[in-house]
DNA sequence: TTGTACGCGTTATCAC
DNA sequence: GTGATAACGCGTACAA
């Protein structure tokens, strides 16, 4: 491997003929530098090709000028196509290149890589951390907190943590997606749940529940996982239990595209037997068999908005605890 | 923001009474520390919570311990539902997590987004740099190579460049593909080829004709850029040209998926008066309209071995220029 | 087998 | 405004 030294300050400031400190003022942006000086320094970085070395900045700085994003990787939802998670990476990726910071991405799926993210973000290897929606309490982010160390989660941590979180109105947006359902007529309306040791799982149930109790139907719930698989199951459940249903709304649109097909392998016609909502607004739902209607939440925007509280709490700004984002209802022909 | 002081190499050294260096030793792995004094240390490693510092370590040994993957965030592709980019990121976290590596993401859509990737990886604070699939010939990792930095592609690199990389036998895959219509009795095969500045779009279309001419056939090329919306539109710019068309082969499964609801409101059976394959298998697939037969790649795997490659790389063991994985052809419904 | 001492490339605190 | 100089925390020859 060839070992091109990378010029140091010390190389630069020979070159520009001033002092190694003169260099790092200039590089870091110091005014206190006179004009001619502060040239002839820029000139000899850019001949050397400078690059400073972020090791040793870091070293006696303090800071990594990195954060970390971590996402739980429940195998199958993670990286499947319901885009969460990569519009969440995106989103911060944007708002960190703004900064000029890095992003270390760490998935915590496996017992090991839980204990690995825990040893790198507890040895403060990185200025803050991301957590993307997490499954049950996870106690570390309410510990890496404690140690004074920056932390956002998307979605609102279960358990009795005070770590600031950003989310969206989830409850607001399934309501609007049921009485939408009510609004059409529909009576027999049953949900397909998200997980419940999930906030999005919990949340949207939730919302479920008050507005079809709000309006005096009947509750018709069966679990799913947000997966494909788990919504084609729940689907059948509910047409055993409740033959007579007449709409049904899904905590995720891929559990509502798995609905979409069951319904029709099993003879209902979508929306004219049963009209289908689903939540996400994945790119997906604009394709299905009827194109899906369904509750749009700014994935991206929760990344970003993440990233930027992080940065806040990293530059020892204070922010609000809680950020909501909107959520909205896109109608299209299953419901 | 508490200002926790984390303990050092000396703090444990003290506690376990012991130098530096012996502590250095046990932390590292090395052989040469007697039993005793290498349990005495991890004591009060422990006790202390010791976690070394990356900074420190990486100004001495010259490593950082995380790799750079970089992805080209073509605003469309990168991050919809194909799953290309999230399964190779996902397959490189999986091995550097087996190495105890980081993964830094880096999105080099923007022109500064690119410019800052060249700035990063130039000045080696990473150990090596992951390509994902680039448009058009990026000097970049010919440059980064030339400089003595691992780099590893995912798609033979376009340009002269002498890149090791990481691909899948798209033109076998499409050959295969084809072959199936033709053995189906289809005669009128067009393809909606992929974006012909990208390795992926040009070996596909390759394949295609290739295989076509053999059977003599005629040639019947739409172009798209992989997406669903240029899927629509070419499967219309064909169903214009070619109205006797019978068979649709796709460079993506999003452009497929496009075509087959395309078809659909033309007032084509699918597969009855056009077979329609695509190409990746994405999880949507088994769930269109009809179901998707498909040409299979294993995504995840070329993250996977790309980052074994690079690790190898970084090793300084030699490699082979070229690791090509095999392709698949999924027979559902729809061919 | 263990300890001493030096250097990695920066930034920051001083004098000047 | 500019230049010495002392940390920052660690790995590793080299000596013992």
């Amino acid at each position: 491997m060839t070992t091109a030294q990378r010029p140091t300050l010390e190389a630069v400031a020979r070159r520009a003929g001033v002092s190694r400190a003169t260099v790092s003022r200039v590089v870091n942006g110091s005014t206190t530098v006179a004009e001619p000086i502060r040239e002839a320094v820029r000139r000899a970085v850019a001949e050397l090709g400078y690059v400073p070395n972020l090791a040793a900045r870091s070293l006696v700085t303090q800071r990594t000028d990195s954060i970390a994003l971590v996402m739980p990787e429940a195998a199958t939802r993670v990286f499947s196509d319901d885009q969460v998670f990569p519009g969440i990476i995106r989103g911060a990726a944007q708002e960190l290149e703004a900064a000029d910071k890095q992003l270390v991405l760490m998935l915590a799926g496996s017992p090991g890589g839980h204990e690995r993210v825990e040893r790198y973000t507890t040895g403060r290897h990185v200025d803050g951390v991301l957590f993307a929606s997490l499954h049950g309490a996870d106690p570390l982010p309410g510990r890496l907190a404690r140690l004074g160390i920056p932390v956002v989660c998307s979605g609102r941590p279960l358990g009795d943590e005070d770590v600031p979180y950003v989310d969206v109105d989830h409850v607001g947006g399934v309501s609007r997606a049921v009485r939408h359902l009510i609004d059409g007529g529909r009576r027999r309306i049953a949900t397909i749940a998200g997980p419940q040791d999930m906030v999005a799982g919990i949340e949207r149930l939730t919302g479920y529940r008050e507005t079809v109790v709000a309006a005096g139907l009947a509750e018709m719930i069966a679990l799913g996982d947000f997966t494909r698989e788990s919504g084609a199951a729940a689907t059948r459940q509910i047409l055993a239990e409740h033959p007579d249903v007449d709409a049904i709304f899904a905590a995720s649109d891929l559990m509502a595209h798995a609905a979409l097909r069951t319904l029709r392998e099993a003879g209902r016609r979508v929306p004219d037997d049963v009209a289908v909502i689903g939540f996400d607004d994945i790119e997906t739902a604009a394709y299905t068999e009827p194109p899906l209607t369904t509750v749009r939440q700014p994935i991206q925007e929760i990344g970003r908005q993440m990233t930027r509280q992080l940065l806040r709490l990293a530059a020892g700004e204070p922010i609000e605890p809680a950020v909501i984002l909107p959520t909205e209802l896109v109608v299209r022909e299953s419901a």
